[in-house]
Formats: C-alpha cells, structure tokens, sequence
DNA sequence: ATCACAACTGGGAGCGCTCCCAACGTACTC
DNA sequence: GAGTACGTTGGGAGCGCTCCCAGTTGTGAT
C-alpha cells in the first residue's frame, strides 16, 4: 500500500492533493533544508542569494503552492478575516451600502493576500452559532457591519481576544475598534440645504431608535434646525426602520401630524423612496410642496422620479478603513481602540 | 511581510487565543483518549452511552471548541467553499443578482455548516493569483458567478481536481457543473406578452455578444417574434453591456435605426433603465408610444417611473442550488456534469 | 471452560508547515 | 594562533486534529 498517497476524508472521500508537492519535496529537490525553503518562501532576508535561487527554482519546476491550511496550524495565524453581516437579505438585497462596504472590505484584504470569509447572519440562531465558528480559530479578526445597540458580539469576540472592528458604532462611547461616516454632520448639512431653499417646515423620517446612525442623524438634523434658528417639533419627526414600507408609513404619519409640511429629511433613500410614494399619493408634489433629501446615495436615489438629493457615504472606503484598522490591530492590540469618521457629501438632485 | 508571528512551536504556550483548550485536554479530563473524544465531536455512533455523555461533560466543562484549523489539516478537508466574483464592483452594487446570490449560498452553507470564502476579482491580474490562492488547499470546491466565454478559471479548476459550480454557463453546451435559470424561456415570455398587446415593431437591447446568458435572451426574443408570426428584423437589435449608460446609447441607435418602434425588450433592467431615460428625452412615452420590459426584476425595476415590467429570476434559489450541486460533487464527482435550469417569471408592471 | 465475534477504546503516526536552536562556515580581531 | 562575531543552514519539535490499527472487554455459542 502507498503510504505517499494516503489519504484522510471519512467515508472514503479523497483528500483532494492529488500529488501536490510540499514543502519537503521542494527541499529535497532543491537540496536544501525545510527551513531553508520555508524562508524563501517567506521571504526572510537570511537566505544566499544562490540558494534562494536554487530553491525558487525547484519551486517552479514542482509547481508549488504552499498550504495554507499547514501554514495556519503551525503559524497560529490564519491569513483569514471574517466579516459579518447581522441583517435579513431585504436590507443586503436593497442597500448598494452593503456591496460597497464588501468591494471595499475586498479590496484592501486582496492587497494584503488575506482572505475574506462571508457571513451573514439573519437570526439571532445563527448568530450564537457564530460564536463557536469564529473562536474555532478560523480567522484572525472579525469586521463586523451595522450593529446594534443590543448586539452582543462585540463583547463575545473581545472575551475571546479575537480582534474586531465594527462599521458604525452602537453607541457614542463605543469602545470596540469602529469605522464611521460622520452622520450627524451629514445629516445637519442635509437639512441646512433644505433649509436654505427657505423650507420651514422641515420633518424627519428617523432610523430606529436603537442605532446609534438613527440617533445620530436625528440629531444632525436637531442641530441644523437649531443653526438655521427653527424650532425642533416633536411632532415632526417619524420612526422607520430604514425599509421603504416603513418610510411610507412614517410619511402618512408626518402628513396627519402636519399636513402644512414642505420639506422631508430621510434617514435612509430607501426610506425617502416610500416617504415619495406617500407624498405623492397624498397629492403632493415633490419637490414643489414638498423637498425631500434621503441618505445613502444609493442607487434608488437615482432612480426615483425626481431623482433624490442624498447625503452619500464613502462606503467602500469605510470598508478598506476598517480592513486597515483590523490588520493593525491584529498586528499588535493598541491600547485605545482606535476609530476614524469620515466625512460625508451631499450630492443635489431634483428632489429638493 | 509577517515578521512579527506571534509565537507558535515551541514551549507549547503562549500560542495566540490563550488558553483555549484542545482535544487533548478534553479527553485528560474526560479520562478517555483522543480517538473517543474526536469520535465524540464528530458524531460518530461508535461510542458508548457513558463515554459520550462524560466526554460531553467534558467539553461543556472547558468550553471546548475544535480547531478547523488543525481538523483541515489532518482531514484533507476544508469545509469551505470560494464564492468566485469577477466582476468589476460597479455591477456588484447596481445588481442586486449578486447579493441575492450571495445571500442564497450563504443560507444554503450555513445550514451544512460550512465556511464562504469570497472573492471579488476585478482584474485579470486578481485573477491569476486566485489560481493560487485556490489550490492553496483552502477551500473544498469553487462557486463561479457571471462567467465570460473566455473565462479559463473553470477548466483551470478542473485541472487541479477542484470540483466548481457555476451560475450561468458561458456555452451552449457547458462542460462545467452549472446552475442557470432559464433565459431563453424568460426572453420568449416578454416578448410574447409584448406582442400580446399589439405591440408590432419590438426591439431588443441585447446583452454582450460573448456572455451566453446575452446569447440566451437574444434567442428567446427571436423566438417569440417568430412563433407570433413576426419576421427577425436585424435593424431591432442593439447590443449592450448590461449597465444603464450602454442601455441608453442602444436605444439612441434603436431610435435612430427605426424612429417608429413601438417596443422594447431590454436584457436586464439596468439597460432598460437607461433606454427608458432615453426614450423619454426621445420625446416618446412608456408605456402608451413605446412598452419597455427589463430583465431581472431587481430594485431599479421598482423604482424607475413608470415601473418597470421584467423577468423575475430566482436568484436567490440559483444560489442554494449552486451550493447544493458542489457539495455533492465534493462528496461525490459525477460522471456527467449535472445541471440544473430553474424557471423565470415575469412581472408585469406599469411600463408595458 | 473455550472460542469467535462484536462493540468499544487508546494512542501511534502522520497532515504540511513554522519556529527555534545548534552547528557550521567565513571573516575578522587580538 | 585562538577567539569572537556573524551570516547561513539543517532538522527536531511541535501546532491540534483525524485515521487506523491493535488491543480490551463483553457476549453468546460451543
């Protein structure tokens, strides 16, 4: 029997090497060591330039790939990062904010030849089960996207000292590594804008209550209100939950509350998408009686009829920043978690 | 690149996650030995009552969790799987074919509990170093979405033994395990339904010539005009790349071809996006001068004014059958590449 | 009592790699 | 000449697990 071709896999189920070489046969070839070889791949500066030679050779001529999966049992590290995604598929399907938060994620990890292990979690089931996936020594950090304020993961990777940054904090004090658009100035300079048009009877179509970005643009609104010398109306602010059903529902709310409104601000386009539907079938017109600016500047912004006003965040540079921040962090835990807010823009469409 | 590895070794200690335990340790207090402890975790029915339920005990007491690392590496299997993306991102975020992907594979891989590895390959440079990064030995078997005609990756795969599934086939006659939905019959269904109310001069924004799914729809279009007793007018047919600006030049060179159509079949939504923007500054109505039908049936379908008619895929199940057909390939290779087609539907809205 | 056979169980032998250390030059110094 | 320093190098010792092969025990048949 072939000891060489041996291979594990219950129930028969190959190993699928089919005659990869190792590290070993490299060495052999090249007639060097295993350490040797394993420092030229790694390029480590203590190698002769001969033998370096000798070794890429014989690695050429054999084809060979180091495992990673060796690699990682040996190193303790895996070249791997998670990113975790707690939302139902409607809000991944609709929001372009999360492909863009993906591409960036993707990029910056690719740069630094790491890899990138998907999941999305809709439940909290699959979420527990997280748990154990993650501290079964998978991946070296966690990247972890709109959290809420009751999200316990954070905690749980930081008891196991598995390093995580988060896009969007829970709260203002957040004290696990985070990357942030800045919302509230995003949100101020939304409704200063509405404002400006000499709109004075600005509403607004809230986030949920407990996201930290829900309270965060309320309250860039509030401030704006304030700069521009209104008075903040209670009655002019709704709840939603960032879907368009629920920016509907808020709209027809903000209509019985002040039927005299002429301008909204939309925590999320999505959101402004149904307040627009609302509006219109309430007989307005947007944006003569009534201005509506969104947030996101996602593609819905683009295409709704008019086209939205939006407050856009550099959502694929959050990603890349937050793949920065984790792969220092995994480098070397500082002792602050660090975090970065960048800034906004908002883009003017036919909406306000 | 890595100069700073965290220990590892030597010394058995101070490896990175602290004192997270091993099988070992289990079965030490569980008083059994390894083999029963791994039989244990991994169901097998080879074990006593007793000992299981003190092995048990014994994981529960030390909060074990097994190491995928080390089990990859001892088994020869992975338990991952690579979902395959090249693409350039501006798709990723406009098409919500994509998330719906994902977010079907993701569930159907949860649910075997396995691991999704993802990767975005803008470029063909990106490309090659997943080549490597594939036979790497990380991952058990390879998900290809959106496949070009000239894509090698599939029959590279094939030469390293990594079973693959892709979504979509780049030919006819597909030699590559492959989920698709079906796009002739889609194609056939918008375009009968045109027909259907009185539409006599249809035209089509056809998809890349070397992307079979193009291919595809073209052919259903044909097939359609042909079985309503229409003849093929090669006037009728503009190609575009599948984004909203190649969408409205197709249809500005429609318009000009035959100023007096009265339909048109975009191959997806985005096109028939940006042929409705143009057919507007045309001068022409939708749907009363000229019927649009887009396909795809993603958000942008929705939220276009009016709403766009399209061919609904089921993206989502795409995704799920994708994962089930790897998962028996990796179980067991098939002598025949299986395949599946899964039915479209369409969803008549206000633009036709 | 003996034997055959099954149901269990322990632990050796790796999987392919990284780390580390001792050992080897070689080139200087004193 | 011995002594010191340093740049290289080979290979032992794991990483935590699975696989598999010999036990070991228990059971029923002879």
């Amino acid at each position: 029997m072939d000891q060489v071709r041996r291979v594990g896999g219950k129930g028969g189920v190959g190993r699928r090497r089919g005659g990869r070489p190792t590290l070993e046969e490299v060495a052999a070839r090249a007639g060097v060591g295993r350490g040797t070889v394993s420092r030229v791949v790694n390029g480590s500066q203590q190698v002769s330039p001969e033998t370096k030679a000798a070794v890429e050779q014989a690695i050429a001529e054999l084809g060979y790939v180091p495992d990673r999966t060796a690699r990682a049992l040996a190193a303790g590290l895996t070249d791997a990062v998670a990113l975790v995604i707690p939302e139902p598929e409607e809000r991944l399907f609709s929001e372009p904010y999360f492909a863009a938060i993906i591409s960036g994620v993707s990029t910056e990890l690719a740069a630094a030849d790491k890899q990138l292990l998907l999941t999305l979690n809709r439940d909290a089931q699959e979420r527990r089960r997280l748990g154990a996936y993650l501290s079964g020594h998978r991946v070296d950090g966690v990247l972890l996207v709109s959290v809420h304020e009751d999200e316990p993961l954070p905690d749980l990777l930081r008891q196991i000292e598995l390093p995580a940054v988060l896009s969007g904090r829970r709260t203002a004090g957040e004290a696990v590594p985070y990357v942030d658009s800045d919302n509230v100035a995003g949100a101020r300079e939304a409704v200063a804008h509405l404002a400006g048009r000499g709109r004075r009877s600005i509403a607004t179509i809230a986030g949920p209550r407990d996201m930290y970005v829900g309270q965060a643009r309320l309250a860039g609104y509030r401030e704006a209100l304030s700069s521009a010398g209104m008075r903040a109306r209670e009655d002019l602010v709704a709840y939603g939950d960032f879907t368009e059903a629920g920016g509907r529902a808020a709209a027809r709310e903000l209509l019985a509350r002040e039927p005299d409104l002429d301008a909204v601000f939309a925590a999320s386009d999505l959101m402004a998408a149904g307040a627009l539907r609302e509006l219109r079938a309430a007989g307005r017109r947007v944006p003569e009686d009534v201005a509506l600016v969104g947030f996101d500047d996602s593609a819905v912004a683009r295409h709704t009829d008019p086209a939205l006003t939006s407050v856009r965040q550099p959502a694929m540079e959050m990603g890349r920043a937050m793949v920065r921040l984790l792969l220092a962090e995994i480098a070397e835990r500082s002792a602050e978690p660090p975090h970065l807010v960048l800034p906004t823009e908002l883009v003017v469409r036919a909406s306000s």
